[in-house]
DNA sequence: ATTTAATAGTGTAGTAAATACACACTATAT
DNA sequence: ATATAGTGTGTATTTACTACACTATTAAAT
């Protein structure tokens, strides 16, 4: 890390908890660092901001050397400073959280960094320890998230282009930890019109197909604008 | 600024957007800068972070610098990272936003800090131009605040600890921007049960005297924790 | 003493939205 | 044939939201 870490170049990094969907499981990507401090252990994907690019370009940059692909769904959760969480001084990160489309994925991730042994996609339930204060940060995100969800249709960024509705619930499910009722489910989903039904069933299955469904982008943008209220 | 500014002692500042309300209108404390860049011109009340302490602990002292005041209602709200967004390089700010009670402050605020030459409530009607990105952040403060409200009872920060029902309608009023039906407005508030009604009126007033509230704590923090859905 | 001006304070009914709940159908695996 | 897991629909109840108008109280002005 002495070497390719020049002395105070940039003073804070930024991290980025990149969720994934998987049968109706919450995941995280988590790297093993191949680098001091915490060489070893699992942490999330970040490094430190270059000098000529945003705050925003780093994190694209980060998203893109772990998954190969641009465009992600990403927004800044929140900016750490404590004194402590770093071992070398006080090192800021700007913490961002992403919502990746895990069938968007040819092939496992494999990382393109240096500072990366590996990476993994981790149940939410059942993290490893973690390096820094990288426990806490993906606490805020999920709590974020879970917020977010009833206002703002960011669950479809997690899910494949074409989804059935029970994929739709179990997200929203995993997300909050609880059960919905399917009626209701559907029909409030099915009111906010932003669902275009597709004359396309699930494949594959060993017992009744869904129908699937996609976003319709149009109505999509205009009730973002308002925003929802899926509460409860 | 050269003299007093180490060459990159601290790569990033905070920058504080202190709300208050008067009146019937939200204000905003700004400084006029003492300091190139932007001396002379209006900006938001912060500055570079220390080495030795955190970024919470140097917003709270930018506060108290500002106000005399410990202990204000404030939240981080967003780092700012434009390449562009300051003039002699890269510093990014992380923003946070504070909500004040304009009658603990005694008199008028007395700048105690060196780069501001005075420090005045201005309208949010009615801003002048300001330095750097310090209206977009302004901006962007009052969207959360506006969100915030509908979910938290942070509304509570910028009032008295004895207030009328009208008063907290009109705050209501002044962060959504809009008129409220007074009956249901009342009817909702008082429902939520975290007021407790005092056996105090108004005084002075040249109209039929109101009743005066203040903040049930005990029952504020229980329905802090489930979220209250003020909306609309 | 009376009037005026200004604001405080109060209730009801209609509508829309959220919730809770029960059953029938389809496909597959054994 | 049967068990299982999933899809798919209707209705009644409760809760929340909206619209709306008059009386009461106080101080100031006359």
């Amino acid at each position: 890390m002495q070497s390719n870490l020049p002395h105070l170049q940039s003073t804070f990094t930024t991290d980025c908890v990149i969720f994934g969907f998987h049968e109706g499981e919450l995941k995280v990507l988590l790297i093993e660092r191949n680098e001091y401090p915490f060489k070893g252990w699992w942490a999330l994907p970040g490094f430190f901001v270059e000098h000529n690019e945003t705050i925003d370009d780093a994190v694209k940059r980060i998203l893109y050397e772990h998954t190969g692909l641009r465009g992600i769904f990403m927004e800044q959760l929140y900016t750490f400073g404590n004194l402590k969480r770093h071992p070398q001084g006080r090192i800021i990160t700007v913490a961002y959280y992403a919502l990746l489309r895990l069938d968007d994925l040819k092939s496992q991730p494999a990382p393109v960094t240096d500072y990366a042994r590996q990476a993994v996609w981790h149940p939410l339930k059942n993290l490893p320890e973690l390096a820094f204060d990288h426990r806490h940060i993906i606490d805020k995100s999920i709590q974020k998230v879970r917020r977010k969800i009833s206002y703002s249709p960011i669950a479809f960024e997690l899910l494949p282009e074409k989804f059935t509705l029970t994929q739709l619930q179990q997200l929203y499910e995993a997300i909050w930890g609880r059960k919905l009722d399917k009626r209701n489910f559907r029909k409030k989903m099915l009111n906010y019109n932003i669902l275009k039904e597709l004359p396309e069933f699930q494949r594959g299955v060993s017992y009744r197909a869904a129908r699937l469904y996609k976003l319709d982008k149009r109505k999509y943008a205009k009730v973002f604008q308002n925003e929802l209220t899926f509460s409860r």
